[in-house]
DNA sequence: ATTGTCTGAGACAACGTTGTCCAGAAGGGG
DNA sequence: CCCCTTCTGGACAACGTTGTCTCAGACAAT
């Protein structure tokens, strides 16, 4: 065990090939044949190096590894989402590790809170540790910055919003045809001044949201009061006092869609402290925990983060396992979960 | 740019430590210095290098510099948790993670699922990564098999569950004493047949959580009905279920305390389909988001992981910077959120 | 018995970096 | 002017592993 070396650095016991050969009688390439699970040694052998190597508690060490086999493979990728403590990033990551692990790959993950130059940092921090790829939702409008890493071999998947100015594989959600197949729900039920509460318009997927609720508006020839859109709310607070204000105002929207989580919440608290929750519909993007316990329950466009997360690790490590078939964009279907709160009539309406 | 070395590796265009000194005209050593911020080197060489750097894109690459460093440090730490997709978890990952980013350290993530084989599949996954340090909530209760990883220099810092068999730092949530505390509050309203629901008993949290209930009971003199206890409770479903059977039995409880966020929200459902909302109180443990907003709005005990988190990242990265003193054992503070469920009287009371 | 083929194990170099050591330049004092 | 010290940069080895090559030995065919 190499308890000091030469240089007199104080490892610890962490046991190395060399230790682990000396014990099993073997030469240290056997042993690394026997790690790596070669076909060619004896079975003999391979049971000796087995039992010294756990003897020792041998574990490989992955940074050499890593470095000298011909791919440059850690068996590490990178999950960089909007905020990892957010539900839909929290699933993704999630379902991520579990594709990862079954292949004894782990997960580094990192969260944007959607500013680019921490999509900088962070991606080449990433690079640093030679990731065997990356699972990203970008914050930032242009990742050509990224071509480098992936000509360099490194693959990319895009979630929830598409690469600009680059080549890869996404996997997004129709928010776009969510959102309009949502406000045409609204539409149904007699509304006229419907609200639309979005995000960040710099996010994709703002933008798209916006746009399917535009939509299905100008399909139903529904003009749409500009008083009523209200975007860049990115906090619960945020959205509450705008809703309130809407609510307040002489001519109130008869319903609210509310284009992201903490915007509905906000959106929810302002209709509740004014008792209309049973008067103002309101339809949310992005299923809610609880969401059915709420009275009314409420209505949401639901996209599925897991289906996301495994479509875009299976993607991933096919292309680690070689696949160069071209660049390929998946799209998962949201779904209205309809609940109640969505359905309550116009005023005037049947 | 090394596009093809000798062995014939296609490595894609990582520039290494060789090319850049080439391009700046220095020794390889040279630039390994500026890169390390070493204060010894000219400032002219300094920006040449620099610039060389920027032209080709230089990045270190990390698993050379581990392997090589004395301290054989990664820059990597590993997180561990039950469950990074629930709500308690994902923000413990992401508290961590924004102390890491600081410090140029990423962050691996893993779930352990209350599984204690994946626990040890997971540990050793880290270990041959030989990240710099663990913050663990540990699925298993015996962790003397970490005390190897331990001494070879590896800190760790346990989350929510103490150690066993181990000597290490911890942060923990004071359960015990918060259900002690909540339990009293329901004693106050009047309730004497109150009801408790357990995760899996293997869990320490989930034990401290039970006997803080049975703390309070004891010093209030009221016997628990051995019926109105029901442990092992994992999912929303099995609670729903049970706490059904609990509310149409002859002599029902008539307050709850939900020792997990998935049973809560299982026994708010048994309550709610059956119209009790108003005559049952309910106190569960951990916040719930939008708790607020559910009619009438949940009582709860509610942990504080960003403190937990944050805490347990600066113990991780003092220990990593050197600090020997004796192991430390924090305890953050639950707080009892009064929000009208809870605060129900019981039926004959005042 | 000799040659050729094949299998499996070991010697050696190399991956990209950092620690150690030394040499040459610069600077100061006698 | 020379010697000694200080500072800066470079040569070299080493970290733990894997790819390549070689060679010993087993075995079959002549």
């Amino acid at each position: 065990m190499a308890e000091e070396t030469v240089t007199g650095r104080a490892v610890g016991p962490w046991a190395t090939m060399k230790d682990v050969a000396a014990l099993a009688g073997v030469s240290l390439k056997t042993v690394s044949r026997v790690v790596n699970n070669e076909p060619t040694v004896n079975e003999d052998l391979v049971a000796r190096v087995r039992l010294a190597a756990t003897q020792l508690h041998y574990q490989p060490n992955m940074s050499a590894s890593a470095l000298r086999r011909l791919d440059g493979r850690s068996s590490t990728i990178a999950v960089l989402l909007e905020d990892l403590s957010n539900p839909f990033s929290a699933t993704i990551y999630r379902s991520v590790e579990e594709v990862a692990i079954s292949r004894g790959v782990v997960v580094v993950g990192g969260s944007f809170d959607e500013d680019p130059s921490r999509e900088l940092v962070l991606t080449a921090a990433m690079s640093r540790h030679r990731v065997d790829g990356f699972i990203i939702a970008p914050a930032s409008r242009d990742h050509g910055y990224l071509a480098r890493e992936q000509r360099a071999g490194t693959p990319f998947v895009f979630v929830d919003r598409p690469p600009v100015n680059l080549e890869a594989d996404s996997v997004l959600s129709d928010s776009r045809d969510g959102v309009t197949r949502a406000t045409r729900h609204l539409l149904r039920f007699g509304h006229r001044r419907i609200s639309f509460l979005g995000d960040l318009t710099t996010i994709y997927t703002s933008e798209e949201r916006v746009n399917g609720f535009r939509d299905a508006m100008r399909e139903a020839n529904v003009t749409v009061d500009p008083r009523l859109v209200h975007l860049d709310l990115r906090t619960a607070p945020a959205a509450e006092r705008v809703v309130g204000h809407l609510l307040d105002s002489a001519d109130p929207p008869s319903a609210i869609f509310a284009g992201q989580n903490l915007v509905l919440m906000g959106a929810l608290r302002a209709i509740r402290s004014r008792h209309l929750q049973h008067r103002v519909a309101i339809v949310g993007f992005d299923d809610l925990i609880m969401a059915d316990l709420l009275e009314p329950a409420v209505t949401v466009v639901a996209q599925n983060p897991e289906r996301i997360a495994r479509e875009a690790a299976t993607m991933l490590f096919r292309r680690l396992d070689g696949d160069t078939s071209p660049v390929r964009r998946v799209v998962v279907e949201s779904q209205l979960v309809i609940r109640g709160s969505g359905e309550i009539p116009a005023p005037g309406d049947r």
